[in-house]
DNA sequence: ATGGGTTACTTAATCGATTCACCTCCCATC
DNA sequence: GATGGGAGGTGAATCGATTAAGTAACCCAT
């Protein structure tokens, strides 16, 4: 508590230390305008007392800061983790710092929280948008280089995008439901202030109409804890769905528990679906029949397109990942009731 | 691209618009040495223009930034992504931002991490060490207030820290292994540049010692994907152990899987424990036992004592986490050979 | 009317690094 | 021997906010 303050040399220390001006050891320290054996000098110098250049000053002066924002929609959420951690390994390679805002299910907040990584001077940010249509958006790409993940994001001139068809994976699922002869699905999603979910219930309701099956959409918060009382309920009823379609593994996790709590086989009493194919999705019981769609390597995308936007590299401005369905033992035929 | 500068307003644009002078504009916001209506008036203006304080100048100045630094030993494993959600969920209520930074399971790079965080002025830092014992902490410490989480930080004046007693949760599941008859275990661990896990390797081997059992620690990359060839392979080899604890769950996912791959048992021709008892822990086929020290009261613990340090407020300097056996059906008797 | 004490400001320095505009050598060239 | 030019610097402004120190204006008491 007493020796709060940085004892951290700066560039003045370091240019009296020299003999040098503060000009002159911001230039050695990057090699331009000084003579070999002054660079040597002040590098030195630099590591003799431990400088470290600091990153808040360069920062206000106007230069990049190494480090990137990400805006996510829930961190409770296990896909969304995956993402996280693998940025934030790419951004570990090259030096980088990862910044992290969650808009915790809250539309409203979503933009205001990409402002607030943007002021922090974020060198680019990641966003995967709940509201992908809000205009907001423009102010943001107007202040900070913008990599969407998951939807499309509109009215903004974003620097790169890495779009997954949604609408697609919804199809494949309902689809392969549908031809398990289900015909009441619930679809469990994720609707915080009235803000659809990545576009996928728009694309749930079309694919009942043209299924001809019955689709009904509840919004749900995103992660294991919030899907298991919603998941319990609709269980419950007395016209309970004879399956449920969580967008999401994670939901589909709460929606196992539930089942658990209630003594329900799956698949025999109720299938189960989820999204995102993470890594336990394989070792549940039984294995989550789920939606894959290469998380790692969107990640990885998605960083790259971020570092690859700093350094003002051409980049791909539009990645389409398409989705696939991985089947697996927790969907089933429909009971007979 | 071309429209990439802030058009944001500052404080000397509101001054302008006010007739007043930039310091009056700073002194208005915060309600301090102005009159009444001087601050309604530069509260309107700055309604009006969209003003928005700085972070990056006052973090300069030497004010609060509003952020906190997390330093995890791998955002790849399921209990840091739990503890990490949550701290951002904490910090997220009092409108604090969240920078994190990942050694990877790299022990050398842990301190030099810490230590750009505290550049980045983050108004306090929490770390889940893997080297507690490293004398940088002491200097991290003199930089930024500090919250350990995990093991005790040797040799540095934390701020606070909150101990899980690994010790006693090693102790707990080699017990409950050796009571079902089991005297052969490996032991994932994670020793990547021979920074020993936790404190967690010490304990299991004076508990091996103690219980006349045989206990062979398997150094391993902290996650799913990293612990699947290593369990694959002791799996296959002749003399292939009884029992595995993993010490994370994240590991023991992947020992699940190596089981899948290889046609074995759980618990009937191998058991399988984890550590830290991760929500999906209870789903798996079979149920995992594990081992519980209430991730998310830690990362709410961790996240206010945080906040704590920063208002400078009186807080618990020691909080102890006892951990507890969860047991459930992918330990049982170690089958006869 | 003078002085002491507030109140409500203004001025200027500061945080640490970067960069524009100069400045001064020194050497080569005509 | 003047001119030009480049190499290798220096000085000062700048980024945006905070704050110590200073200064008017005003009230009240003597």
């Amino acid at each position: 508590m007493s020796e709060q303050r940085s004892k951290r040399p700066t560039i003045k220390q370091l240019a009296a230390h020299t003999g040098l001006s503060p000009a002159a050891v911001s230039y050695a320290l990057r090699g331009i305008q000084v003579s070999r054996e002054t660079e040597a000098r002040v590098r030195a110098a630099a590591d003799e007392l431990g400088f470290r250049s600091d990153p808040i000053a360069r920062a206000l002066r106007g230069g990049k800061t190494h480090s990137v924002g990400m805006l996510v929609a829930s961190l409770a959420d296990l896909y969304t983790q995956e993402l996280v951690a693998h940025v934030q390994r790419e951004l570990r390679a090259v030096d980088h710092q990862l910044l992290i805002a969650d808009s915790d299910g809250d539309a409203a907040s979503e933009i205001p929280l990409a402002l607030g990584l943007a002021d922090r001077r974020v060198d680019a940010l990641i966003a995967l948008p709940i509201q992908p249509f809000h205009p907001g958006w423009q102010e943001v790409a107007g202040l900070v280089p913008l990599v969407a993940v998951g939807d499309r994001i509109e009215a903004a001139s974003t620097a790169a995008e890495v779009v997954v068809a949604n609408d697609l994976g919804v199809q494949l699922m309902l689809e392969h439901l549908a031809s398990l002869g289900h015909t009441r699905i619930a679809v469990l999603s994720w609707r915080i202030g009235r803000a659809p979910l990545r576009r996928a219930e728009e694309a749930a309701e079309a694919q009942a109409e043209r299924l001809g099956i019955e689709v009904r959409l509840e919004p749900c918060e995103y992660s294991f804890n919030g899907s298991r009382p919603l998941a319990r309920e609709l269980l419950a009823a007395d016209d309970r769905p004879s399956a449920i379609f969580a967008l999401s593994d994670s939901m589909a996790l709460g929606a196992y528990a539930a089942c658990r709590e209630l003594g329900l086989r799956i698949p025999e009493d109720v299938s189960i679906a989820g999204y995102d194919d993470h890594p336990v999705a394989a070792l549940l019981d039984p294995p989550l029949t789920s939606i894959r769609w290469a998380t790692e390597r969107v990640a990885r995308i998605a960083a790259k397109l971020a570092l690859g936007a700093i350094e003002e590299v051409a980049i791909e401005r539009l990645t389409i990942v398409p989705p696939v369905l991985v089947e697996r033992r927790s969907t089933g035929p429909a009971g007979v009731r």
